[in-house]
RNA sequence: GGGCCGGUAGCUCAGUUGGUUAGAGCACACCCUUGAUAAGGGUGGGGUCGAAAGUUCGAGUCUUUCUCGGCCCA
């Protein structure tokens, strides 16, 4: 007998995947066939399933989180679209902000430009233009993921339909009376009267006036009354503007009697330092206390006798330390966003307390008129007279400065719009909203939950270039909103027809109308803040796109976007329609080093997707990402990927064994019409592991855990497939005649399970499913992702299979030990060479009865008996009822079928005849 | 500093309402095979479940504290 009867695999599926060049190919076939076309052509009448993909901003190259992102939606959409569903995926980019103004000023800086001499609407152009740079640039590498969505009709937030609705929806919160002005603390350059964004702050040396300056107790327990509260700052400029005292309750303060009959109170901690530095050196400990005995205490301004005729409160903040000071901070609310943040949750409002240039307003009596810059002095001269200084010096310490001036920076209270979080019950009707979504994991919905319940009103405002107008008009006689449906609607039409360049090219008469005058009117010029424009994506996306609908079945993105998109987007349209944009959150972890640590250029642990797909191919990061628990956060580096690369080789061969037995063709199977009763018991039991995966997989796609799925394939692939059915399976394959019954089975189960191999594999391995695909003859679709899921028949639910061979693999378990340790004696290498005696009680017996266990056990010769004693038999502790012994098989090797008989052998094509 | 989440074999992950000697797969070691062959099979070693204390007859699982890491906020 020659090898070359017997029938041994054969297929052009090659066992190297050579994926960095390979799936290229790939994805311009897509591109030919237009996948995502044709999927949504054969998907019509079905039920939508729709993902809303959150827009990643468009100023640079993806990372590997955009990746993960994006393949995890990948996943999620083509895992519902093949199990029967239409979901559609359609892409958005943020584009508006202050990161791309950023990048587009840095480059004028580089040209020696001045952004300040540029046209606004020339800055804009420039800004659009490289949003459109990177859009480009990401959605290629977006596409080389396999991440298959509406590539040719995405959407951006800079669009005029976008821009426009972005108009509208603001146009609703102006009319329901939701958005209100207020004064808040940003970072502001007096010089350049400009409001500064943090990343255009350098930090530099600067010299700063010091003072411990004292409140004295007007209201709270007695041995307090009649002193005063030190506190130390290095802005005295700020006094003026005092509205609150904070304390911080988990630190300890002092009563001291200082100077003989002066009595006074700071943090026990700082006794020392302050001492010294008010060169006090008289002085006595009358009492220690806790902060929490400041609940509830006032202090009287200590310009009281020049027109502050009013107490001021203090106020417990964790933000209060012992690292300088004296534990007590003095709170400018208009001048710094702890003291703002603080006051604000006490109901103390910010306020205008000096113009752009720097100077005090009228809200700040006796000190009007005055450059803040300029205005310690006054302040410090003010304390003495009214012997409320206790002390005064310098301090070099880093202090922000303009990036552009190079002078210093102040915090100072500007007119913001704020959407209020009460007004219309935003903050219930968010709340109720977060009650009835889905969480993906469930903690998602206490942390979204925390953060509505306590965030403060919603500023979005921003005094930038980049971005949708906010469509307001200020009468000029008292300051009051425009608020005029019919002018709001006109502004949103002009920026459909337009875009929002016009806000700063036409004339303001044009968007008033008729029925106004712009002279009585001063136009805004504040931009609106990017998270609205992405908070409103479902109102220019979900509601406008006849493909999608709203609320979308699904947000998924990263755990940051508590803060950011699932909470705007929430708030947007709790505001403006009752109701969330989304019924389900999934949310996954970030990605870190393979020690837990954030990768960062410093530590030099970043892994880019790029590279991953130079190295691997994209396939490879795809089984990392469901192949990682991602409801927690993903670690990632060389080792994890090779370990996950020797999984997909595993997977791989495991479908090349199906194909080359298979010969690469399918015989495209109607599992109903199987003639199921003349299967073996094995195949009946692979059969029944199918109809279990199946069902299994039914519930790990509607709760959102792919990972699940990936681990019970790589397992049935590994353990049920390649080390147990095909090993047992292979001498008929190879030796059966190629038309014996049993061999056509066998056949006809590896067709069925190359079919839901590949329909299972494929919204994780998509180029590899489809390269398979596409080299099997007889394929009866386009595409593997044409394909939708197969129901297996009722029947293979067999549960008499299931428990057979739960008992034969335990036979199988002692058999192996049993032959290992022959095979360890030297006495027989492959286990054909043994023949078996193999003795079991009836429970064991009757699994077996009928099978062909020299098939089973892959040896020479099975012998069964009953178990009676267990005497010299080899026994697993653990498997009670089975004894084995193993023995050297006499006789000769069958050259076809490497059994070693003393008979003839029974196969007829067989060639050993003894 | 605050809110939320997490730490189970070298790696990726399971571990039900507390209940026998904590499980898979990969990797590793050894052996077999050379008819899935830059493949395949078998056997095996490896864990104070981040640390400590507590509740309990009994804790990976519950409580507290600490520690390390992540996200967000300050």
């Amino acid at each position: 007998m020659s090898e070359n009867n017997i029938n041994l695999p054969v297929t052009s599926f090659q066992m190297k995947a050579n994926l960095p060049s390979k799936e290229p190919e790939i994805l311009k076939l897509w591109n030919e066939i237009n996948i995502y076309k044709e999927i949504r052509a054969k998907s019509v009448s079905r039920e939508k399933f729709i993902l809303h993909d959150g827009p990643p901003y468009a100023n640079g190259h993806i990372h590997i989180g955009t990746a993960l992102n994006k393949i995890l939606k990948d996943v999620v959409v083509r895992f519902n679209q093949i199990d029967g569903k239409d979901a559609p995926y359609v892409p958005g980019w943020d584009c508006h902000g202050l990161p791309i103004e950023w990048k587009v000023e840095e480059e004028y800086k580089k040209k020696g430009k001045n952004k300040d001499a540029v046209p606004i609407n020339e800055f804009r152009n420039e800004c659009r233009k490289f949003a459109e740079h990177w859009i480009k640039i990401q959605k290629d590498e977006f596409y080389r993921l396999g991440v298959n969505a509406d590539w040719s009709d995405y959407y951006t937030t800079m669009s005029k339909s976008s821009e426009a609705q972005i108009v509208r929806e603001i146009s609703k919160f102006i009319l329901n009376g939701g958005l209100y002005r207020a004064f808040k603390p940003v970072l502001w350059s007096v010089i350049e009267a400009t409001a500064l964004a943090d990343a255009e702050v350098e930090y530099y040396d600067h010299t700063s006036n010091t003072i411990y300056a004292c409140f004295l107790f007007t209201k709270g327990p007695d041995y307090l009354l009649g002193s005063k509260i030190v506190i130390w700052t290095t802005t005295p400029w700020t006094i003026p503007c005092n509205k609150a005292l904070a304390f911080n309750s988990k630190i300890d303060y002092v009563l001291l009697s200082i100077n003989g009959s002066e009595k006074i109170v700071v943090a026990e901690q700082l006794i020392s330092k302050f001492l010294l530095e008010c060169k006090i050196q008289k002085f006595e400990v009358i009492k220690k206390f806790s902060g929490k005995e400041f609940q509830g205490t006032f202090c009287q301004h200590p310009f009281k006798n020049i027109g502050y005729n009013f107490d001021v409160p203090m106020l417990d903040g964790n933000f209060v330390n012992l690292e300088q000071g004296t534990g007590i901070v003095h709170c400018a609310p208009s001048h710094g966003p702890d003291d703002y943040y603080l006051c604000l949750s006490n109901n103390i409002n910010a306020s205008n307390t000096i113009n752009d240039k720097g100077f005090y307003t009228s809200d700040i009596k006796k000190f009007e008129g005055i450059h803040i810059f300029k205005a310690d002095e006054k302040v410090i001269e003010e304390l003495e007279k009214s012997n409320n200084l206790l002390g005064k010096g310098k301090l070099k310490h880093s202090y922000p400065h303009s990036w552009r001036s190079k002078a210093p920076l102040v915090h100072r209270a500007t007119p913001q719009w704020f959407i209020s979080m009460e007004k219309n019950d935003l903050r219930k009707k968010s709340l109720d909203a977060i009650k009835i979504t889905h969480f993906y994991p469930k903690s998602g919905q206490n942390r979204l939950r925390a953060m509505v319940e306590t965030r403060p009103d919603w500023c979005i405002s921003r005094q930038r270039v980049w971005g949708v107008p906010l469509p307001i008009f200020l009468s000029k006689k008292n300051e009051e909103v425009l608020v005029d449906k019919e002018v709001l609607e006109n502004v949103a039409t002009i920026f459909e027809n337009e875009g929002s360049d016009s806000w700063f090219k036409k004339e303001p008469q044009e968007f008033l109308g008729k029925n106004y005058n712009s002279k009585d009117f001063n136009q805004i010029k504040d931009i609106v803040e990017v998270w609205f424009d992405s908070g409103a994506t479902h109102s220019y996306v979900l509601e406008k796109r006849k493909d999608l609908l709203s609320p979308a079945t699904l947000y998924l993105e990263g755990t940051d976007q508590h803060r950011g998109w699932f909470q705007s987007s929430l708030l947007e349209s709790c505001g403006t329609r009752n109701v969330a944009p989304y019924n389900n959150i999934l949310c996954h972890g970030y990605v870190v080093d393979g020690k837990g640590q954030k990768m960062s250029k410093s530590l030099g642990n970043v892994v880019s997707p790029d590279e991953v797909i130079k190295i691997y191919g994209a396939d490879i990061l795809r089984l990392w990402v469901v192949a990682s628990d991602y409801s927690e956060d993903l670690k990632i580096d060389k080792s994890i990927l090779s370990q996950h690369a020797e999984s997909y080789r595993k997977i791989r061969n495991t479908l090349r064994f199906i194909l080359g037995n298979l010969n690469d063709k399918t015989k495209n199977i109607d599992v109903n019409k199987i003639d199921y009763k003349n299967l073996s018991s094995l195949d009946q039991y692979i059969l029944s592991q199918v109809y279990d995966l199946n069902q299994k997989f039914k519930d790990c796609i509607s709760e959102y855990n792919f990972h699940k799925i990936y681990v019970e394939l790589l397992n049935f692939c590994t353990v049920d497939l390649s080390a147990f059915y095909f090993d047992m399976k292979k001498d008929i394959l190879y030796c059966d005649n190629l038309y014996s019954a049993r061999r056509n089975n066998c056949l006809i189960v590896l067709d069925i399970l190359l079919n839901f191999l590949l329909k299972w594999f494929s919204p994780i391995l998509v180029f590899t499913t489809e390269e398979i695909y596409q080299l099997l003859k007889n394929k009866s679709k386009k595409s593997i992702h044409l394909e939708d899921f197969t129901n297996p028949p009722e029947q293979w639910n067999n549960s008499n299979v299931k428990l057979q061979w739960s008992k034969i693999k335990k036979l199988k378990q002692v058999v192996n030990a049993a032959i290992e340790e022959v095979r360890n004696k030297k006495i027989i290498g492959s286990s054909l060479e043994a023949n078996l005696n193999l003795h079991v009680d009836e429970e064991y017996f009757d699994s077996i009865k009928n099978e062909d266990l020299s098939e089973i056990f892959i040896c020479s010769l099975v012998n069964v008996e009953k178990l009676s004693k267990e005497d010299d038999l080899f026994i697993l502790k653990d498997i009670k009822g089975v004894g084995a012994k193993v023995l050297n098989a006499k006789g000769s090797k069958c050259p076809r079928c490497w059994k070693i008989l003393e008979t003839n052998c029974a196969r007829k094509n067989c060639g050993l005849k003894n």
